[in-house]
Parts: C-alpha cells; sequence; structure tokens
RNA sequence: GCGCCGGUAGCUCAGUAGGAUAGAGCAACUGCCUUCUAAGCAGUAGGUCGGGGGUUCGAAUCCCUUUCGGCGUGCCA
C-alpha cells in the first residue's frame, strides 16, 4: 500500500528518468547509457521551505559528472523533455529550475484534494501497511527486580510502549516483553542483603557486606518481613534465610515494577523469567551448542566463549570456575529461546548505555550459534540526569540519590512523560526538567498537543451541534488554497511515509517531533482561518471542516499509538 | 590504554539517509482576544554547528586527526 505522496514522488522521479534518458539520446551520445543512469542516486526531496515546491530533485546535480556539464545546463535540458512525460503525473502545477541546478516542483489543488479523500477513504487505517507476516519481539526496561526502578527505566518504557505501538500500526505481529532477572548471583546478594538487615534488626552489631545492596528498600522489606514473623527467622541457617526473605521480597518487588509501569501505560504481553532458563537446561543446552561450534575452551575450572572468534571484542566467561553460569550464558540462552524456540523473525531490545559493552558479545553470540539469518536489534539509549530548580542530579544507582520511577511518576503526568522522552534521540544524554515537565505551558509539550486537538474538536462539535449534520456535498476542497491550509494538508499527507521510516529506522522519536510539527500548523491554521464564520460562504465552511475532522484522525491515529489521551475539553 | 555514544543559540534539544538563507521550545524584548478556548499566533534579538584537515557541484551530516564530557572495558548484572 501506498499513499498518494509517495506515489507522486515516484512519478516524478520516472518523469526526470525519462527526459534525462531522451536528453542523453537525443543530445549526448554516451554509450551504456541506462546503466549508467540507473547508478545515479537520484532523490525527489521536500524542500524545507515550500517557496521552492512540494518536491524537488538533485537529479541535475548528480548527474552532473556524468555529463561532464554544469548542473544547471543539464537542468535546463530535461525540462525541455518534461512535457512529453507529464501525462505520467497529473498533479503538476508548474515545475523551474532554482539557483543552482535543483529542479523544483509545484503542486495543483488535485493533489491536495486527492491527500484528504484518501484519508477520509482509508480512515483509522491511513499509513498502515499490509501484513508483512513478520514477527517482532520488542523487549524493553527489563530492570533488575532486587531493587526499584529509576528514572532512566521510564526513558526506556517510553521509548520501547511508543517503538512497539509504531511497529504495531505499521503491520507487524509485535509482542512486548519483560526480562525478569530473578537468578543468578544478583538474586543470591539480595538474599544476602535482605537477610544481614534482618539481622541487623535484632543486632546492632551485625556488620553489612561491602558488595550488598545498600538502598534503603531492603531495609524496608527486611523491617516488614521482621513485622510479620518477628525473630522467628534468626536461629534458622542463613542460605535457608535467605531463601525466606528472597521468597518474601522479590513477588513483592515484581509487582511493584508492574504496578508502577502499569500507571505508566505499559502493559506487556509476556513476562519472562530467567530462572525458567535454568529449570529447562536451556543453559546447559547452549553450551552444548556452542561446544558443538567449537566455540568454547576450557581454562582455571571456567569455561569460556571464544568471542574474538566471532567478532567480539574479547572472550568471556559462560560458567565460572564454581559452576555457577554468568548473566552472560543466561543471556545467550534468553536469545535463543526468543530466535529459535519461539522463532521470532526479529527481535529488538533497548538497553540503557551502561548495557552497550554487551552488544558486541551478544551479536558475537549469536554468530556463533548460526543465528544469522534473524534480526537482533539493539537500541542504546543514554542515561537521564534530572534537572530541578536550577541543579542538574545526576542518576546513580549506587549514590542512593537515584529519582525512582515512583517518585518521578508523582509529578510527572505520564503522557508528559511519554511525549518528552520520545522527542529526544536515545543516542543523546538527556537532562530531564521537571520544572518544565509540570507546567502547563508550551515549556511542556503535551498541552500543546493537547490543546490543538481540543481546538479541532470543538469546532467540529459546534459545527454538529448547529446544523445536526454538516453537508459533505457542498464542498470545494480547491477553496482550500491559503499556505496555512495547503502546509497542513501537505504534512498530513507525509503521515505514511513517517510512520513507514520510523518502522524502518526502529525511530520512535520520529513520530512524535512530526506530531509537534502538525500541531504547529494546526494552531497556525486556527489563528488564521475561521471555519463556522459569517464571514465566509457555506461550501468553503465546510471544506475547511472537512480539513478539521482529517486532521482529528490523524491526531488521533497517533495518539493511539503513543497511548496519549486526548481531552475533548481542557 | 582500548571501545561505544555525544559536543549545534544564554539553557534544553531538532536538523528529513550529503542539499538551497542551520531550526524549535525555554529565558529576554515587541505586538495580537466584543469574532470557532490567548494552554495560542505573529515578530525582534541571539550561531566560528568543539578545533583542524580531507572527500565534491554542495558537509552540522561522510573520512582522518585533535580536544572535552558520559559510559563501558568484572569469574557484577
Amino acid at each position: 500500500m501506498c499513499c498518494i505522496l509517495m506515489q507522486t514522488k515516484e512519478k516524478l522521479k520516472k518523469i526526470l528518468k525519462l527526459s534525462l534518458d531522451s536528453f542523453a539520446r537525443n543530445d549526448i551520445k554516451i554509450e551504456n547509457i541506462n546503466e549508467k543512469l540507473f547508478k545515479l542516486d537520484i532523490n525527489i526531496e521536500i524542500p524545507a521551505q515550500r517557496d521552492y515546491g512540494e518536491f524537488s530533485s538533485n537529479i541535475s546535480l548528480v548527474s552532473a559528472k556524468l555529463f561532464k556539464k554544469s548542473p544547471r545546463f543539464i537542468a535546463e535540458n530535461i525540462i525541455k523533455y518534461v512535457p512529453d512525460f507529464l501525462g505520467v503525473c497529473d498533479y503538476i502545477l508548474k515545475y523551474e529550475i532554482a539557483g543552482n541546478g535543483f529542479i523544483n516542483f509545484y503542486m495543483n489543488n488535485k493533489f491536495y484534494s486527492e491527500i484528504l479523500c484518501e484519508i477520509d477513504k482509508k480512515k483509522e487505517n491511513y499509513g498502515k501497511y499490509e501484513q508483512k507476516n513478520k514477527r517482532v519481539l520488542i523487549e524493553f526496561v527489563s530492570s533488575n527486580p532486587t531493587g526499584p526502578m529509576h528514572i532512566g527505566n521510564a526513558r526506556l518504557g517510553a521509548l520501547g510502549d511508543c517503538l512497539s505501538g509504531i511497529l504495531n500500526f505499521f503491520g507487524y505481529e509485535v509482542l512486548t516483553e519483560f526480562y525478569v532477572n530473578d537468578a543468578g548471583n544478583q538474586i543470591q546478594k539480595f538474599g544476602e542483603s535482605l537477610s544481614l538487615r534482618y539481622e541487623q534488626i535484632f543486632d546492632k552489631n551485625v556488620e553489612f557486606i561491602e558488595d550488598g545492596y545498600h538502598g534503603e528498600d531492603i531495609k524496608l522489606l527486611a523491617q516488614e518481613f521482621a513485622n510479620i514473623h518477628g525473630d522467628k527467622y534468626i536461629k534458622v541457617k542463613s542460605n535457608e534465610r535467605e531463601k525466606v526473605l528472597i521468597n518474601y521480597a522479590l513477588p513483592r518487588n515484581i509487582n511493584k515494577i508492574k504496578s508502577d509501569l502499569e500507571r505508566y501505560k505499559i502493559f506487556y504481553d509476556s513476562w519472562f523469567y530467567e530462572s525458567e532458563l535454568y529449570k529447562n537446561n536451556e543453559i546447559s543446552n547452549i553450551i552444548q551448542k556452542l561446544e558443538k561450534n567449537n566455540a568454547i575452551y576450557r581454562e582455571n575450572n571456567a569455561i569460556w566463549f571464544k568471542a574474538t572468534d566471532f567478532g567480539g571484542e574479547k572472550d568471556e566467561i559462560l560458567i565460572r570456575t564454581n559452576g555457577i553460569p554468568t548473566y552472560f550464558a543466561a543471556d545467550i540462552a534468553y536469545h535463543v529461546n526468543k530466535f529459535v524456540t519461539r522463532n521470532f523473525d526479529m527481535c529488538i531490545n533497548i538497553w540503557g548505555a551502561d548495557h552497550h559493552g554487551h552488544v558486541a558479545r551478544m551479536q558475537a553470540a549469536m554468530n556463533a550459534l548460526g543465528i544469522n539469518n534473524k534480526i537482533l536489534k539493539i537500541i542504546i539509549v543514554q542515561l537521564v540526569s534530572v534537572f530541578r530548580d536550577g541543579n542538574i542530579c545526576k542518576m546513580s544507582k549506587r549514590s542512593g540519590q537515584a529519582e525512582t520511577f515512583a517518585s518521578f511518576l508523582e509529578e510527572v503526568n505520564t503522557d508528559s512523560a511519554r511525549i518528552i522522552f520520545n522527542m529526544q534521540n536515545p543516542g543523546s544524554k538527556m537532562v530531564f526538567n521537571i520544572n518544565e515537565a509540570i507546567k502547563n505551558d508550551m515549556s511542556n509539550p503535551v498541552y500543546y498537543v493537547k490543546y490543538a486537538y481540543v481546538r479541532l474538536k470543538n469546532i467540529v462539535n459546534l459545527v454538529d451541534n448547529n446544523k445536526k449534520k454538516e453537508n459533505f456535498n457542498n464542498i470545494n476542497l480547491d477553496l482550500l488554497n491559503s499556505p496555512e491550509e495547503r502546509e497542513l494538508i501537505f504534512i498530513l499527507g507525509m503521515f505514511p511515509e513517517e510512520i513507514a521510516s520510523s518502522s524502518c529506522l526502529l525511530d520512535s522519536t520520529k513520530i512524535t517531533k512530526y506530531l509537534i510539527n502538525l500541531v504547529s500548523w494546526v494552531h497556525k491554521f486556527y489563528q488564521f482561518k475561521k471555519v463556522r464564520s459569517s464571514e465566509i460562504n457555506e461550501k468553503l465552511s465546510n471544506s475547511r471542516l472537512f480539513l478539521c475532522k482529517q486532521t482529528i484522525r490523524i491526531m488521533e491515529i497517533i495518539a493511539n499509538i503513543l497511548k496519549i489521551d486526548m481531552p475533548e475539553k481542557m
């Protein structure tokens, strides 16, 4: 499926290629011209300013070398032949050469009215593509259940959930997943920490361990446990006590994570427990497979993965000298489970920047296991710090100063957070300005967006109430020819392309930026063009109303993808 | 030391797969509500795109180099 805008680009490209071909054939004799033309990187672009037209091509610039002529000269010669092929596209109003050799195309009214009609026809499916039959697993947040989430998880969550919304809308079969690290070393440490805090309640002289979990949350959990069970477990052997405490605390932490994320509008399709990998021997299975593929060796009683043989930076330990598998070994098994057992075609992991060292070795492990026909995409998200009252508080889990996810949610509205996090590229580190995120003006983009929706909705509702039913027979979309109206329509027409490129690039921020741009034109339109004014005739009024309705449609599609509530009134 | 990411307006950030005069918001200043909600719009001011080379019709964007910052470089996860 395609849209008017993309089709038009293709048609213009065709016209230009045919014209260039004519020029080459008739005016210049070059051998194998078709082959050479084929290699040219001819683009149809949307210029930044509309004075340059709706579309613009670099064809004469990129072919300058081939013809050994100036771009301007080539453009003049190409344009001579364009009339021969105008039948290919009936949206062209005029075309001209700009200063340095760009060929600019200006579109007629039909182009604009057909964009609106296309949206009206496809409705909430506008911008959707045919089902790809591609199963995608997207895993994000997956915070450690040994402690509370922090603000960085809010960024990961917003990016992951919105990306899954985009991919789903685009036509992939998407499954969202939270990977629960409920096994391995850190759970032992968790139990040990809990146990010591529990003992300290009854004996102040008990010393805490250096590499334990120092957070207040551990003390609280131990206290809660003591409130229920008293000193009953003091005399129990320490590893027994640790087990009991883990069984008490871990489900509590996981439930807290789950409920916090639900407040943030994230509802996972799946919660995958690391402990399942142990139960099903999946870790020992992958060790065997790796051994078969000659990808491991033994040293000092530990089992190593020859990561360097498969594109990794250095070799990695899979099974420690003490026989306990590393986190990495479990994670390989987890990925094999995704790709082989569950047979996903693409797996997307959204990881914090502190995990980026993990990327190369995981890719290497996939190579070693022959999982090459599948796609593993890892999106690394830089860390978040909080700006509050003029100060930057750096996020740090160990210092205990971290802004927790829960306290963040208390302050910042979920929709604001989702939009703000999705306005900034994952690759750049982020300073989250709390003071601005809780304000009710343009420093908080969520109000800018919602207000635009309310304004349009208000127009539509008022008209509906006044006339009971609008008469779309008495309509002439050619009347929508002001810069404000045209630009708004043009941006609506760009939506399918935005969705497509967001999906291909796995970029959830693109569509948010698009939304902000769309909304700014909604406000301009609202400012300059009255819809239900007595000063304009009914035909124009109806046409503008039609534009409002299609704009609302696109805004609702995006709101749905991003899970932003759009209010009727503010 | 090595690796990954980043450096764009006073601040926070965009910059459409190399394109035309580098853009928003915040902060500052000036206008616009008896007319569909001013949570808005229009305008002014603000820049050596960290520095230096290179590639070409054309570079914030690609390559090299240098500098500064964040992270990683665990038999931690």
